[in-house]
DNA sequence: TTATTTTTTTCAAAGATCAAATTAAATGAT
DNA sequence: ATCATTTAATTTGATCTTTGAAAAAAATAA
């Protein structure tokens, strides 16, 4: 081994190109040298010697020529580029309540495998959840046909306060010990990196290599699963406070001394737009027949009746309020409101979205713009694949140095 | 002139070393080059050459060797370097509802002198600022005993909605007139490099260069004066949203369909803390004597005043709750409360401070520090120099590639 | 005076980028 | 068919940078 230690400017340079170019193949899909050499200013000469190295590493390839050549008129034919999906196969994992659910996607993010593996309960203690991790990623292997070593790198999504960085769990409601090392613990068990990071964030990824979000660089996603979430992206890359964890989105005081939330304090949005929150009112205020299930309770709004009406009403101001904060604070140009469960309908409403608008400060300049995505059961599973698929691309181009051959 | 077009990286790196090296010698004050090559990763035969240059531009300077060798054991001693005050000297002018303070300082951040000037009234029109700025800036040169052609650089500090990238003002309560393309109209009149920004980020710089967040690379400022305003810096730089504005934290509604705001919306944070705000309640509760000077309404409280009491009360209730909001959103490690005008007190109580760490969302890790910076006269001026100094250190810097003698 | 220690500078080697020149690969024209 | 033209990609040589290693500089300790 050469292992100098870090030329922090020398090598940075050579790193920087790399990891410039590939992500604008990336980002465009298809491009050909000539076009990644006008969107990075890099000349064409570096991004001849820069793709060469690529494709020698096996991490981009050439597209066969296309028979199509609508609109060219003369001159050599461009050769488009684009990711090797063959180069990795990537795992995303997101722990939900009641089961770990399994994506693999190959290096160009195309959907290998599914596979979903039923928890045994929603609470587990950190040993367990390691090996949790390694049957469901051997089951996903499994039925895709691959095994656990032809994996690259896997991104695991956990509801809480995860420290990315550190690969560290402060808290998260699916283990039943605080501050655990599973990073650590899951290298140990699975010689495979690992990438992790709390579900807000994970769909920000997702959103941002697959989704809405695509070349954007400044967003923010608000997540509706069981809490609010909420992913903040500052110039391509995800902010994390100081403290590593996500945006508390779901904990900002809407008002003063107001109910009772699960986290102890008072006056958090989820205390009025949570589901037990919605619960709790429905209870309150006296129905006739207690609810416990969110759906009934929902579809009386939807049917016209008046109590159960107010209450998702009140609890859409709310989150109009919350989102219209957080729209004053960043004022961001894109905001996606991402949600998988259906019962969150009321949150999208277009009553909502007139309220958040009527919030925001008012410039000259146009107000930013809410997109709704709604996604599938794999959503969470799919950002976890992206941020893994980021993580895998960063490192394998960083190598591609020392691996001169 | 060899001017060609942008080299993207290879201008770059040269670029980028030097602005990380002059950084490194500005924020530590006086460093050796030994001490610069540690703490920027730079290797020690590359800090040797860009000082070389930085000293031949006139940027920098060694200092004359220390009699005091306090520690040192042996070896050839280290010379420490330092900006060179009298590279350049830099204006800062703030204006306000009565004057204009401008502030002149050396590359140093050393006070050169000090200036006010009175306003004709509070709000003008675009010439009048124009002229006012010159009037305003040769004032100041000329009780200093320098030209205006000696300034390097001139940062402007104004309310409103200021984009500081272009120079433009969206609004002004200064001006009477919106979207102003003020920088052009000073750059026509003088030849000065200007940089403008909105007050709250003004704060923010002077934190960051002279004040409480010296090193601190992600804050909060969160200013009073009039309104309420925010600052936020991450990694170093300010944040700016989309559409170029500040951060609008004296707009973020705490109370659903709460108290009018003067921006016409309702439940802004501003209608329960703002002057204005706490009059009109004074006035709303049927107090005796209608007041309107707040100083008096302050006075009453402390001395114990129930009616008067409750009004700030519920201010800084309302103040914390803002505040926590910003925390659970950003999760900064500091927090800098920065007035100037003493009549805030209450803002700063530990009451409200205590309540603002009891609405965070929890963590393992230790709650963001708060800091409360009570400023002069001056610091809204010492803000836009502040500003203007970084300008003309890129600007300056940017150069020297061009200027190879 | 000499040895030692620490900082700074010098020097030569190793890369990296880029402009310009060259080659490659197509279409149009003759 | 052949040649001119056009556009894309590659090669080449010059210019810059950074850096490790060696040398020089400037002090103290012996």
């Amino acid at each position: 081994m050469a292992g100098h230690h870090r030329t922090s400017l020398a090598n940075d340079q050579r790193e920087n190109g790399r990891q410039q170019v590939f992500e604008a193949i990336r980002q465009a899909g298809r491009i050909a040298r000539i076009d990644i050499a006008r969107d990075t200013q890099v000349s064409p000469a570096t991004v001849t010697a820069i793709t060469s190295e690529l494709l020698t590493a096996g991490l981009i390839e050439e597209i066969t020529p296309e028979s199509d050549r609508s609109g060219a008129k003369r001159g050599r034919p461009r050769v488009a580029l684009k990711v090797r999906g063959a180069a990795h196969l990537i795992a995303g994992i997101k722990i939900s309540d009641r089961s770990a659910t399994v994506i693999l996607v190959d290096f160009e993010g195309q959907t290998v495998g599914e596979y979903d593996h039923e928890l045994p309960g929603p609470v587990m203690s950190a040993e367990e959840m390691v090996t949790l991790v390694k049957q469901a990623l051997a089951g996903a292997c499994a039925a895709a046909g691959r095994t656990i070593s032809e994996v690259s790198g896997v991104g695991l999504g956990l509801a809480g306060l995860i420290d990315a960085n550190r690969n560290f769990v402060h808290w998260s409601p699916s283990l039943d010990q605080r501050n655990v090392e599973l990073g650590r613990m899951l290298s140990d068990v699975m010689p495979v990196p690992f990438f992790m990071d709390n579900d807000a964030n994970l769909v920000a990824k997702a959103e941002q290599l697959f989704g809405e979000a695509r070349n954007v660089s400044d967003f923010i996603v608000i997540t509706i699963e069981q809490g609010v979430g909420m992913g903040i992206v500052i110039d391509g890359r995800i902010y994390r406070g100081e403290r590593g964890c996500g945006a508390e989105f779901g904990h900002t005081k809407v008002q003063l001394d107001g109910a009772l939330c699960r986290c102890g304090q008072r006056g958090c949005l989820e205390a009025y737009v949570g589901d037990y929150a919605l619960l709790r009112e429905a209870n309150i205020r006296g129905s006739a027949q207690p609810e416990d299930d969110l759906s009934v309770l929902y579809a009386r709004a939807k049917a016209g009746d008046a109590m159960a009406r107010s209450i998702f009403d009140r609890a859409g101001r709310m989150f109009a309020m919350g989102l219209a904060n957080v729209i004053n604070i960043f004022d961001p140009s894109l905001v996606i409101l991402s949600g998988e469960q259906m019962t969150f309908d009321f949150l999208y409403s277009s009553d909502v979205l007139n309220k958040v608008k009527s919030s925001v400060v008012q410039v000259d300049a146009p107000l930013p713009e809410i997109r709704v995505h709604k996604w599938g059961d794999l959503m969470w599973a799919k950002g976890a694949a992206a941020c893994a698929m980021e993580g895998v691309s960063e490192l394998t181009i960083r190598n591609l140095g020392a691996d001169a051959a």
